[in-house]
DNA sequence: AGCCTGCTCTGCAACGTTATAGGGTGACTG
DNA sequence: CAGTCACCCTATAACGTTGCAGAGCAGGCT
């Protein structure tokens, strides 16, 4: 059924080495036996068995990207970076969804489904700081995400903490004093949602704004719904604002659509921010103002970095790289 | 550096085999010796090397998705699916983007990559009923989309004529007579864009209402900017329209922003329907009336029909197999 | 007693590839 | 004219696993 090196190598008169000779760019062929080869190639449709390939050399071409939920538009514009970085560099990606489940995501850092490729693009939700331990995994991996610092891995992310102030100051800059805040999350001892209110905190202590916990909007997961909901506990609760710093983009998207529900005007009466930019936030209406936290550069530095280790070139101790931030200027913020 | 079998025998003081036995629930082994093999494979935290197995079964357990970019939401909804319906068949999934262009996915039909896996759940854009040649393809493959029909390989798909004419329908019998579509593609010889342009047209012949195609929004592409550029365009010029059909959400959801920046208010003005029931279409503002084209059974049968083809068991002629479609009622349309 | 049967375990070959080591050529050098 | 070297090619042994064939042994049957 499958062509292999022998058929390729009995219909050219070589033997079976001088067939992978001349697949592998080997530079001393003469070019009548190359061309003789590769005629036979062409004649039966050879392609080469990669399974074999990868039991020889140990490596496989293939890296996993595990991030909670494909579902999610942040995971998905992600993930079809890291797919394209990937692919650039001659490696095809397997996708695993956690489900954000810290079992789950110990589970799969485990799992012998590992043993196929060579690396791996880890995205983290449940596992923390307590978990450094099982992130000392036998394989290369590089972490995103807020959930571990000091692991013992490679982490590439972003600058929660600068750039959530910058979202906040940008709000206060123009004349915004109530700034209400969706997505906080209580139980989180380390994450987006913690670093994101440091930030936010820091921001309002340096324009000599009082925090209120009345504007705070909590919510552990966060989807469009969360964002939606916690605006309208809010407002049901008869919360005083002037405008919303939502700790994602569907988080803001979602409060948008509560706020207008309510009859509010976006951005006059209550202006609204939102952290990742998505492509679909610019189709809002109003567009909707953002964070870009360098996504981009985020795919592309964790698959070079993941490519690094699996090359073995760097045994440096594992390194924290930050990407950049800046403030996407669109309509749901304006001044007062 | 890795353990293998060797190791493990070594340990346990048997032969190389009778590990391998142990690990595939051999049955005629003693208790003491599994026993034994056990703790040897505890203590040395020993997992099979999946390249070698599959060397030798010739199966993967891995299997491709091919798709045209994970960041439409479409296709990262489908994905999320389908990575969900192959974890519990105990599979997991490449996935590869196309970026929709023909030449890119013919290549990828071609491609030694593919060697890697069992076989393939391909949804193309370019590809069309000329290319039914090069998608007689020697692995297991599944077809998603309305590109090809009658192809060499099962397809699993949305009935797209039937749908489109129901939501066309929907917004007729809501007193909607002047129904303007988004997302029409002229050089389309077959794909969704045709079938459901048919399904309108049908829509308003049933009802005798002419065809007008100064209300016929074009665009190749379905994104959400490509939706909203096609609306500015239609209202530049001045067309008189009282619903809009979008060929996807996010063509909807673009044209309903262009709408709305045009003063316009939807769903009284214009109402909106879009097509794909996406998760943002729940939170946009109005919340979006749109088809569910049954993406999560297409997921579902696309995995279970491929296993069918890789375990060999259907050997039948191939098959299309279409999804149930509902019509998603929400905020954007209203009655006159 | 002799044979068969079933259980437990073993050795070898094979999956398709690449690395290693080495065997022939012919041409060039001294 | 011998020696060296670059070039072209080949045979063999792995990579880690599982299928196949069978060996040794105990127990039960005739």
């Amino acid at each position: 059924m499958a062509v292999t090196l022998h058929d390729v190598a009995r219909l050219s008169g070589v033997s079976i080495k001088t067939v992978s000779n001349v697949i592998n760019d080997y530079p001393h062929i003469r070019p009548a036996t190359r061309a003789r080869v590769e005629a036979a190639i062409a004649e039966l449709g050879y392609t080469p068995n990669l399974t074999a390939r990868n039991l020889r050399s140990g490596r496989t071409g293939v890296i996993a990207l595990a991030v909670p939920d494909l579902s999610l538009a942040y995971f998905a514009e992600l993930a079809a970076q890291v797919i394209r970085e990937a692919e650039a560099a001659g490696l095809v990606v397997v996708v695993e969804q956690t489900g954000g489940d810290r079992d789950s995501e110990l589970d799969l850092l485990r799992s012998p489904r590992l043993k196929l490729t060579d690396g791996l693009i880890f995205s983290p939700l449940g596992v923390g700081p307590e978990d450094v331990g099982a992130l000392d995994v036998p394989y290369p991996m590089v972490l995103l995400g807020e959930r571990v610092f000091e692991g013992p891995a490679d982490h590439i992310t972003m600058r929660n903490v600068e750039a959530a102030r910058a979202a906040a100051e940008y709000l206060i800059a123009r004349g915004r004093r109530r700034i209400a805040v969706i997505g906080a999350h209580d139980g989180e001892r380390m994450g987006s949602a913690t670093l994101r209110m440091r930030g936010y905190r820091e921001a309002l202590k340096a324009a000599g704004i009082p925090y209120d916990d009345d504007i705070v909007g909590r919510t552990t997961f966060w989807h469009r719904a969360n964002g939606a909901d916690a605006m309208r506990e809010l407002l049901a609760r008869g919360a005083v604002l002037d405008a919303v710093f939502g700790f994602n983009d569907t988080l803001a998207l979602g409060a948008m659509r509560a706020l207008r529900q309510a009859g509010l005007r976006v951005p006059d009466d209550v202006s609204v921010i939102g952290f990742d930019d998505l492509d679909e936030a610019q189709f809002s209406f109003p567009a909707l103002t953002t964070i870009d936290p360098g996504r981009g550069w985020i795919a592309k530095t964790a698959v070079t970095t993941l490519l690094q280790r699996i090359a073995g070139r760097t045994t440096a101790a594992p390194r924290t790289l930050l990407a950049d931030f800046r403030v996407v200027e669109r309509e749901s913020v304006s001044a007062v």
